[in-house]
DNA sequence: ACTCCTAGTATGTCCGACATAGGATCGGAC
DNA sequence: GTCCGATCCTATGTCGGACATACTAGGAGT
């Protein structure tokens, strides 16, 4: 083995293919351009040409880039990349935050999906999700009242990804089920964002209990609300409300005054 | 090398990847299974390592199989397989007809979604939205008059899964789009498979026509109404009419009188 | 009985070479 | 001069063999 490579190699292999996705997300290869051939990039990471060729392959994968035989490889359009495999939401969530469209489009459809889920949970919730609910809300409850946010190993924030996901797997439909895997790196990423004063929790906190309250009782319209309102405080942290006073589904009060 | 092999490799390579996709559809192979190591593959299709690599690696990003250094490769649980890639997708499409789990989660995503789709493109669809919509109907249209079903070229369930794809595009949505990427297999193995007499036809016509003028004279509701009924029509020539009755979304009588 | 060490297996990475598919260039024929 | 084909070049696709690494399991030693 080669003296140079092994400091590289060793402490901390830079993941190609995450490399060229950041490149990619932040723009630095707009669509339809090419990117460095196999042989520059094993040059500059040190490395041969499988893995070069493996980490091109997930970006493949992803839906960011085609290969062409002969020619090079160059950056798909925005339309073609497959934004719902959850390896190009996970770099999403990691490197598109600069990027407003994006950011925009994925919350629009958390704010379309989300009441939806929480309504079909609410017509189709067995005990079993409603303890997963509830055991995800209590360690959010738990880990509040500790110093470091933490109870049983788990934050705060982790329970509340864990929350949303239990709301999802309650529509007993595999696909919805994916989404929520899909949603998650940007579940966890807004809830990461989002503020954390003690007053905000204490209402984000009621707005989950709303959600939990209202699928335990079977009341779908009033689910559907719940859950937009927990994605209406989330919004409002980031600027994002007005893709919510656009809804249809909205009913009663909202607590905007 | 071997002289079977030859033509095997010669006139069509088997894609790899594809015959292990269809022995894990088809369950053959079933989570948690190992499936056969590298060298054997290379041997069963006589190629070399690294094309056996690269297609057991599509799998891995399909979320199908999960490699294991030094232990194996075994086959994924369902609920952690990518459904929402197009490539599984497309799969399924393909080697999943039997399973009828599958075939039924996936109806019922689709009796979730294109109601809710519809009603998004009713309230956002642009004048260019509505010529796609309509060049796509009056495909459908002028391909039925003729004896081939064929119209410039395109067959009439082309324009049918062209006409889905329209609605999903008017919602204006780049996740939503992306969704209409991956059912677009599903549909077209629906719109194939379900009856195809004259009375059914006209019938299945007029019920899009009904989606269109809706979602033109931007009238939400009955663009939700509409796409569903296109869905029932469909549903009832599979059996699967059972999951449209249990709807919500039917607006007049959702309060059960 | 427990621990540590060792061998075995299958995947991960590396190297060097050739095959193939495109594009670009140069040449000749009309 | 323009059109068309053959040739060269480039970058990806495939091949074969070798070593490195991670995980398992079984045996030796205390």
């Amino acid at each position: 083995m080669s003296h140079a490579a092994t400091t590289a190699s060793r402490n901390a292999r830079p993941d190609i293919a995450e490399y060229l996705a950041e490149s990619i997300f932040s723009g630095r290869y707009g669509p339809g351009d090419f990117v460095p051939k196999e042989l520059d990039l094993c040059e500059q990471f040190g490395v041969s040409r499988s893995t070069v060729r493996s980490a091109l392959q997930t970006l493949v994968a992803a839906g960011l880039i085609k290969r062409i035989s002969g020619q090079g490889t160059r950056v798909c359009e925005l339309a073609n990349w497959h934004l719902l495999d959850p390896q190009v939401s996970a770099w999403m969530a990691k490197f598109a935050q600069p990027n407003p469209r994006i950011q925009r489009e994925i919350f629009a459809f958390r704010v379309a999906v989300e009441p939806f889920v929480a309504r079909l949970a609410a017509e189709h919730a067995t005990a079993a999700d409603l303890l997963a609910i509830e055991t995800a809300y209590e360690g959010m409850i738990h880990a509040l009242e500790r110093d470091d946010l933490r109870w049983k190993g788990q934050t705060h924030d982790e329970y509340d990804v864990a929350f949303h996901e239990a709301v999802f797997a309650a529509s007993h439909n595999l696909v919805w089920a994916q989404i929520s895997h899909v949603l998650k790196p940007a579940i966890a990423l807004l809830v990461e964002k989002s503020n954390h004063s003690a007053h905000e929790l204490n209402d984000s906190m009621e707005r989950h209990r709303r959600v939990m309250e209202a699928i335990r009782l079977r009341q779908p319209e009033q689910a559907a609300a719940a859950a937009l309102a927990v994605l209406e405080r989330t919004g409002r942290d980031l600027g994002l409300e007005d893709l919510i006073r656009a809804l249809p589904i909205l009913e009663d009060q909202t607590t905007i005054g």
